[in-house]
DNA sequence: CTGCATCCACCACGATACTG
DNA sequence: CAGTATCGTGGTGGATGCAG
């Protein structure tokens, strides 16, 4: 794992920090990842995707499509035939992403109940740290 | 890959939604992960993360460190031989979770050039679009 | 239908003064 | 040394009106 860590060190080059810490923004804001699963299955238009994201707004399906097209992770596909619409779909490297969020994922799960045991026992010294100050 | 995808979201309960999202918003802001991995190296005292950590202000430091804390990635270690002094480690469980920053690091090494390419021509892109504009 | 523009609320973060 | 308290600011996201 250090050995990975260290080749991995290797690589990075000088402006790599902020690339780096801006995809972990991405994958941390509220709407990207959930936008690139349900663009892996197939593609949509923006009024399937406003339904197949409950809770988003009409403006961060926006904001956050432009976002992921301007990475290159979705493209935007206009047709004309039929009728003019628009498409969405993620590209190969958006699909590509998805691997490392499973990694993510899998941490997250294999670690659940540690973490929610950590938090429950924080927060309750917490409040009898408040309990005693009153 | 779609397998593997499968089978995780197979152990994905209820409350996890919010959880895994939490943990991506975690590590999408701003010091966390430097938190992570300096003190991965060997513990420090609070000082000398904050020397450590270039940019970091003590109350994003404090901040930072009682998440990190709470989720139990990192902990808060009393001394009082031979003065008393603060030291902060990380844990098992926090050594564990860069793994899978690993892989995400790994992914965008791999995928830098082409993140950046996309971008400036995304951007260049929206300026001819502004241009016409005006 | 597919957005963009605007306004607003809230939260993350930074600067700084203060405390045991 | 190791923080806490307070204030100010910018950015993220939601609601909504308007437009091609």
């Amino acid at each position: 794992m250090d050995e990975r860590i260290r080749e991995l060190k290797s690589r990075v080059q000088p402006g790599d920090r902020e690339l780096v810490h801006g995809v972990l923004q991405r994958i941390g804001d509220k709407w990207s990842v959930m936008a690139i699963i349900v663009l892996a299955k197939r593609p949509r238009r923006f009024t399937e995707l406003l339904d197949a994201i409950p809770g988003i707004s009409r403006r961060m399906l926006t904001v956050t499509l432009r976002q992921l097209e301007r990475d290159g992770l979705v493209e935007r596909v206009f047709h004309t035939q039929p009728v003019p619409w628009t498409e969405y779909a993620v590209t190969d490297m958006g699909r590509s992403i998805r691997e490392p969020l499973a990694t993510v994922l899998e941490w997250v799960l294999d670690h659940r109940e540690e973490i929610l045991e950590h938090r429950a026992r924080y927060d309750s010294s917490q409040i009898t740290a408040l309990d005693s100050r009153s």
